[in-house]
DNA sequence: AACTATTTATAAGA
DNA sequence: TTCTTATAAATAGTT
């Protein structure tokens, strides 16, 4: 349908081929439209030159997705569907994973135990035991390296007093220094008590290691 | 184009409609592959008639699927990158919950402990110790009601022979009625080894009672 | 982008 | 649906 008759194979000359596209592309959206129009029908029609430009129509009475959801209805299946599948299935063995967990939680917390028989429950009886050990183990460990630690410190504290006291007595012995301006206020009363209130408090400090041996989280350094 | 020109719009008479569908199909579908062929470019043409009736054409260079990719990669996103995020973001809400009760398990097991405190530590023990209470009490409960079943059965079978051993002697005490004829094998060897085996054969089916009581899970009916 | 000779598509009818 | 054919529409080559 032009001047002359034209053999359908690709257009070499590539200005002739681009206007080519040009030219049927607009009869083919034309005619898209028309085809639309008249026979109330849905069309999508999507296209790449060679250039790599995109040119798309698609009937108002539509939209690409819907098309393209349609097609892989129509067509029964692929395309993304067994990607969905695939990520369908997933979801379902991580519900069906998450689920076995959750029951497995709750029947070491003892309950949903009716569908055991005896052997399973005897097992489970067996498994938490030793786990409930191993907890006491652990929590002991802990207890134990929290008490440590607060011995050590306590012992830093009590050498660290000793020597603090042991200085001032050495002060004391000096009658040209000051006493209250050593800075250490409790060292100070303590001597303002008396030489037996020194004792008691050397102890209330050699206490702290019982009590810290508690669960108090206060952190033991002088004020 | 045709014998006289025609409006654009909706054709009311559905059989016209049809012919014209067919017809125009026929022309679009010459007309995307001569554009493919002609102009190198890659086209897909979907088409749903106002019937459902489905056609394409997809050039031969390319796929439907490879055309939507395209389609949505020249677009820039969505489409189903929304649907996809989405379910990816599930996804990574099981899997982390997955963890955490996988997590919880573990520590139900007694193990990775490191990072729990002391409170934690306890207040773990205190539940487990608890679950376990209950599983111990379940324990003994399917244990005394398999034991109750046990303690019936065998009842019922004890009375059973003691009938079957009644019945016996009875008929022993008949002598027109014939022994080994009665069917029970083990009574009429009972019989033949005399009265003192009658007693042990009936001490023998009450022995079952304790044997009974362990959790061996065999049926307890007569041969 | 416009023109136009010519080919092609197709509306109506069979 | 398919064929036919008169006519409308599309477009190849040109400007």
């Amino acid at each position: 349908m032009g001047r002359g008759k034209i053999e359908i194979k690709r257009i070499e000359n590539p200005t002739n081929r681009q206007v080519t596209y040009s030219k049927r592309r607009n009869g083919i959206f034309k005619k898209a439209q028309e085809l639309t129009v008249l026979c109330d029908a849905k069309v999508s029609l999507i296209m790449f030159s060679n250039t790599g430009k995109f040119h798309e129509y698609i009937s108002p009475t539509t939209s690409t997705k819907k098309m393209f959801d349609q097609y892989q209805k129509t067509l029964g299946v692929d395309l993304w569907s067994t990607h969905y599948a695939k990520m369908q299935e997933t979801y379902g063995k991580l519900k069906e994973i998450n689920n076995k967990l959750r029951k497995d939680i709750r029947q070491r917390m003892g309950e949903d135990l009716d569908d055991l028989g005896i052997e399973e429950l005897r097992g489970l009886e067996q498994k938490m035991t030793a786990a409930v050990t191993n907890v006491r183990e652990r929590k002991y460990h802990v207890i134990k390296t929290q008490t440590d630690t607060y011995k050590k410190k306590v012992r830093n504290l009590e050498e660290r007093h000793g020597n603090i006291l042991l200085d001032f007595e050495t002060r004391y012995d000096d009658p040209h220094f000051g006493l209250v301006d050593n800075g250490d206020y409790q060292s100070a009363v303590a001597l303002a008590n008396g030489a037996s209130n020194l004792y008691a408090f050397r102890m209330q400090q050699a206490n702290l290691q019982q009590t810290a041996g508690g669960f108090g989280s206060g952190d033991l350094t002088l004020a």
